[in-house]
DNA sequence: GATGAATGAGGATTCATTCAT
DNA sequence: TATGAATGAATCCTCATTCAT
């Protein structure tokens, strides 16, 4: 139960790895405990059943994401060089860590309703950096002061995610960080030619 | 194996009522089958096997999803106002097909890898009429000339998508369609405060 | 779940066989589908689950074993001549039915209380046959007036029970049925010299 | 291995206990060990297995309510007076005790047939106890000389067995001590109206 | 002696698909 | 065409036992 235990961590990353090279659904018990070089019995030591070992996968992984991000952004002038530099963070991370991407973007949602409400939780935090980008960027008015929070919000996030999956996709063939800055700009500017 | 039998047409809305009522994994071949007033064995009679059921939900549904968008966005004058009533549509229809809703934006996102590259093929038509109306705001120059047309695709259709997963999500206690106008905005103008 | 077709037949039979030649514990469902000739699928087609298997066993031949005793006590003049009946009766069954002696007089006692309270409904009928006929002993005059049937009938069974579960247990090297008559002496004459 | 040092009672004292509050199949070690007071590796320093344990509760506890029971009817003046006595130490011992009923009347019958073979050699020293009172009845004249003692064993026993039994399954909602001498009187007199 | 973390074998059940009628 | 009884592969988790400390 020890989270601090080097079996726990063992544990998770090879349920990344696993999950990643199998698909969500071909990823058994059995061989995330053979990848992480311990005994079937002992996943269940540190976790309380299968689905607890994905969750747990998404609180680490999601946890230090957040984590990264958040301290990114803290020493960002204003709430737009914050909105780039969440940006920039979201695609870098993911750039570098492939087999996490494929997990959160594509794997984790054929996963069943119950465990997606415990992926939400995990994502709250992170939608509350963004609301916060957002609103302090209305308070310095480098954003227009009547911006709908959730809306906004749920621009931001669903152009972020659906960028995502589409490289991962598309098999990470280009450069997903390099887009940063022109998705920045069109989240800002819009597409009209003012 | 003829997709105008009524046998065929009674599976697909079958499936989509069982989708909806059960979700993803709890819909079994049975229960369509039983749900659509024939023997489970009939089923194979029109369609190749289960995932080939689900895949035809989506391309019938999808196809008069798309097919409705594009004959309304014909007449529109110009790029913006094609894509405002995009956004009605999208949003329109879905608030008025509920279980379609649930079965597009959750149940079957929770299908394997395999299942879900063919229902990305089922979207392509509908990625391209956003394609065409980007590339026809930038001729006419009502959107600016350098956009990055998969990019701005990207963004407007994660953007829609986000917005009624969320609204799904939240089982749809507020107007979605009265959300259009919004979003529209946010998309062409932007966050900057100009 | 026809219990007419003969699967469920079969499926019983081979039930028996295979736990009397396996022991409880070791009787996997597949093992009784195999032995009964069908996949292990078709089980749950006729079953509800593996404790309904067994219940069943218990409810068909304890079914048939108690309506043998009942129809050959039937015209038995006098209780005392049924009760020698029912013993011989008792001890015959089981003495021509060897494996189901085993079944019923060690395996299935060691299923779990909520299988045994089943086993105990399928009993109630023989229970009740022993109490009619010393109620009905009483009456006639051929037992005395004064018994306890509650007691009286707790002692018949509890004596037919351990006789044939040592006879089982003794590996059935001696005569079961030879016993009868004595056990019929002991239960109506006592142990004192009068 | 020394069966007087304290952690063997004490794990003796905990099985009973666990053993009564969960019954047999939710008797795991760990919850012996745990309720004993020490850890789950001890338990093998002083039993050889899981079975082992539940054999050596079955001597010790029978043990003592073998001795108790001989003790007691050693100055009975004939064997008549010993067989009540006898009947009414069983009744009034299991009274006493309710977890040992619960334990031995239910519990330990859903062991696997090698276990209740140990646990037979165990009972063999009452059966034993019962076969001298016979005998000594017969001797005395107390009771028939024609008797065949083992069947008039399996009758005492199979008697007390079943009626403490029922006593057990109806919740102990009578006295059962009440009954030993009409359990007595039916053994002796037997049912018939001479 | 005492510990307790680690081990790993073992089985009921579901459900997509088939095929004889 | 249509039926629906029959098939059988596939997997999570428990818990008695071990052994390094």
């Amino acid at each position: 139960m020890n989270k601090n235990r080097p079996k726990y961590k063992q544990i998770i990353e090879a349920a990344v790895e696993v999950i990643a090279e199998n698909g969500y659904h071909a990823s058994q018990v059995s061989k995330i405990a053979k990848k992480a070089g311990v005994a079937d019995g002992t996943i269940y030591l540190y976790f309380k059943n299968k689905e607890d070992i994905l969750i747990s996968v998404f609180e680490e992984k999601m946890g230090q994401f957040i984590n990264q991000i958040t301290v990114s952004i803290q020493d960002k002038q204003d709430a737009n060089k914050k909105l780039l530099e969440l940006i920039q963070m979201h695609f870098t991370q993911l750039a570098e860590n492939p087999q996490l991407a494929v997990v959160t973007q594509l794997e984790l949602r054929q996963s069943n309703p119950e465990l997606r409400l415990e992926i939400n939780k995990v994502l709250k935090p992170y939608l509350t950096v963004i609301d916060s980008i957002i609103e302090e960027g209305m308070k310095e008015g480098v954003f227009r002061n009547s911006l709908n929070i959730p809306l906004v919000r749920q621009m931001i996030f669903g152009t972020l995610d659906e960028t995502v999956t589409n490289w991962v996709m598309k098999e990470r063939k280009y450069d997903l960080v390099k887009q940063a800055y022109e998705v920045h700009a069109l989240l800002t500017e819009g597409l009209a030619n003012s």
